[in-house]
DNA sequence: CCGTATCCGTGGAGATACTG
DNA sequence: CAGTATCTCCACGGATACGG
């Protein structure tokens, strides 16, 4: 990218990373940690091969990410962030605070990955009773699973399924995900589409998280 | 900006303010309040007229900004944030604080501008002794003024200069922020170039922020 | 299978000149 | 002063072919 050539903190975060696609790839390698190339590619459907290699490399000499070999099962280069490189995280994280404005329109043609049903609510969501004995929710959008496991104050998400969770919630993504971030109440989620199953009432320990200016 | 089509908001807030130059517009109005056209553009060297008004055409549409007729004596149109548009304040923030690591090294083609040498400051430092009596600092970078007012716990920033400042910073910018900021200590910035007059003492009540993850 | 290199069509970025 | 019009050029996106 084209330097802005101001001297401003924004200007330089964004000469480093403004380019399209570029804070994409970080979110993956926060929300999936180290990836190979192909790990990446399927996190950002849309991206060209020769793109995100040309993104992976500015991102090396950036020092935002390390390329190394992985552990003998694999055999294959795997793409780590430095230290420089995770601490972009409060920057995804207001800016996809930011974002959950637009994730109450839906649109037919969004893909959805499983690490980002897990990363909204873990995000952006707290536990707001602490105290009370941890609980699971497994979510299931369109074909992709994810597990929150919600207690001791946080929420935490990953992809895949729990063996006996307390609570299933399934339907439309913006149903799901507007839900648990708050843009929407129970009964608005269930006329979009939402299914439960479970005890709902562990919906009520979840506080979403608001901007700090 | 062609849309990423991805159900995550990270990625729906780039769909609407990854384009280049959009955030720095974004800053430009958090910083100056409205402005108007000539102010935008004095306010982002390099960019070019008619990028300038594509942006705020479609910062307009996303309803980011409002555009709106000046009061009696400028007789034009002004820039405003919306509360949208505002709220983008804290990834500003977060990206700021994360590009600091990159405003040591110093480069010959960098432009300032006065806003920028108040926000760095007030964005990313803290008053430690709340309880102090308030001080009030002039910073003196290439011909750019701007003033810190630091008491009650907070620092403040503005373009411009003071009457009978506690302590007056000159020189080179990297070594003045970086002081300030707290990426170098006071006899580097003083080796780098920096002036100081007054009492240098103040500089004990700063309070680098550091990243919230 | 993993990743890179090349070619090409399209659109956005940047510089300049111009107009209300 | 506040933009608009026009032009060139490069980055992006997509497809394909190639090297390890």
């Amino acid at each position: 990218m084209r330097s802005y050539d101001q001297y401003c903190s924004i200007a330089k975060a964004l000469d480093v990373v403004g380019d399209r696609w570029t804070l994409l790839i970080v979110r993956e390698l926060l929300l999936q940690g180290p990836c190979r190339f192909t790990d990446l590619k399927n996190g950002l459907p849309g991206i060209a091969a020769n793109l995100l290699s040309n993104r992976l490399r500015e991102l090396e000499q950036a020092e935002l990410i390390v390329r190394e070999d992985a552990p003998p099962p694999v055999a294959t280069a795997l793409y780590r962030l430095t230290d420089a490189g995770s601490a972009l995280e409060p920057a995804l994280k207001a800016l996809g605070l930011w974002g959950i404005r637009y994730m109450a329109t839906p649109r037919p043609e969004d893909t959805l990955r499983a690490q980002w049903l897990a990363y909204a609510p873990a995000w952006f969501v707290t536990d707001g009773e602490p105290h009370a004995p941890a609980v699971t929710i497994q979510l299931d959008c369109a074909e992709v699973y994810a597990v929150l496991e919600v207690g001791e104050g946080r929420v935490e998400g990953r992809a895949g399924t729990a063996d006996a969770p307390d609570l299933v919630l399934g339907g439309p993504p913006q149903a799901v995900l507007g839900l648990l971030t708050g843009v929407i109440d129970f009964a608005t989620a269930t006329a979009l589409g939402m299914t439960s199953r479970g005890r709902r009432g562990v919906l009520d320990r979840l506080r979403p998280v608001t901007a700090t200016h």
